[in-house]
DNA sequence: AGCCAGGACTAAT
DNA sequence: ATTAGTCATGGC
């Protein structure tokens, strides 16, 4: 379904897709440099200034046209990244088939795990915890401005600098990382700059272990633990049976499962995240997620499901 | 003013 | 083996 590439180094390319929701892909948690506007969404990935945007094609297709600032004549990264090779038809036909999953699939239809690179998400979702996402997009904005690499872009748009790399942040003191509002998070994201740099450890590695062992080789980093190391598991190294649980998945799981229950234990709802959602349950998470920050987020905070 | 945010860690049961 | 308290900070 892809287009090919094509070999003449250019500035767009376009992808026609069946069920590609870019804004739920971009905008649902998983990344934190995607920012919208009027018609299309900017970030950077890999060290290079992206402008995205999707138009609704033939029935059930979406085009998806890239921008670039610079040519590349290989456009297989940006591919890989959003996921666009992905059959997700075949992803959600896994799915349990019960009335929250159906829900949560018809809201946020075409939203893709993106496949990051793995020390920009495990550093993002370190400083993740305790902080809602927009807080998070603001830690990021701020770390990439003041220790990343500048990036080329357009003419007449905003500066942009690249992630900075495990080097970079280890060479910046805890006081430069509080400064960009990492808070107590600070010597936990040094902390891991530092042993990538020294080569103590090796993200790349990792993707060789399996999952229990990816799981423990992340959860042995300071301020990493369960939830953050899933995370990196299911948004930067693909594994789909890593399935996070947040605080919005722990109370959508438990209104929605577990509506008569007075108390939920945090056991039984991981014990039930790792068995009721089957092989591709970290994507099913993720349309729990989004569908419960957009959709029943309001009900919510409304007191709507407590009317019954 | 108080509570919550894509938690993790430690100490106390 | 589960449960509070603490951590830093901003939004509502």
């Amino acid at each position: 379904m892809p287009a090919a590439t094509s070999g003449e180094p250019g500035l767009t390319q376009a992808w026609r897709v069946r069920d590609y929701a870019l804004g739920a892909t971009l905008g649902s948690g998983q990344a934190f440099r995607w920012y919208p506007d009027a018609d299309a969404w900017t970030g950077v990935v890999a060290g290079r200034w992206i402008r995205l945007r999707s138009t609704e094609a033939d029935d059930g297709i979406v085009e998806v046209t890239a921008t670039l600032a610079e040519p590349v004549t290989d456009w297989t990264w940006l591919e890989r990244y959003l996921a666009i090779d992905e059959n997700l038809g075949a992803i959600l036909g896994t799915f349990p088939d019960d009335e929250p999953m159906r829900a949560a699939v018809a809201a946020c239809r075409g939203l893709r795990l993106l496949r990051q690179e793995p020390w920009e998400c495990l550093a993002s979702f370190i400083c993740s915890s305790t902080k809602q996402i927009v807080q998070i997009q603001e830690i990021v904005r701020l770390l990439s401005q003041r220790c990343g690499t500048p990036v080329k872009v357009p003419e007449g748009t905003l500066p942009q600098a690249a992630f900075p790399g495990p080097t970079a942040v280890a060479s910046v003191g805890e006081a430069a990382l509080r400064a960009c509002k990492l808070g107590f998070r600070a010597p936990y994201v040094l902390e891991a700059a530092r042993r990538i740099d020294r080569g103590e450890l090796d993200l790349e590695a990792i993707r060789r272990l399996d999952t229990p062992g990816a799981r423990a080789a992340l959860t042995a980093l300071p301020g990493v633990g369960r939830k953050i190391a899933d995370c990196v598991l299911l948004f930067a190294y693909g594994r789909p049976d890593a399935f996070p649980v947040d605080v919005w998945i722990q109370k959508a799981l438990a209104r929605l499962y577990f509506p008569r229950a007075r108390r939920v234990t945090s056991k039984r709802l991981l014990q039930f995240s790792e068995t009721h959602f089957g092989p591709h349950g970290g994507y099913a998470q993720q349309y729990l997620f989004h569908y419960a920050r957009t959709v029943l987020g309001r009900a919510w905070a409304s007191g709507a499901d407590t009317a019954d």
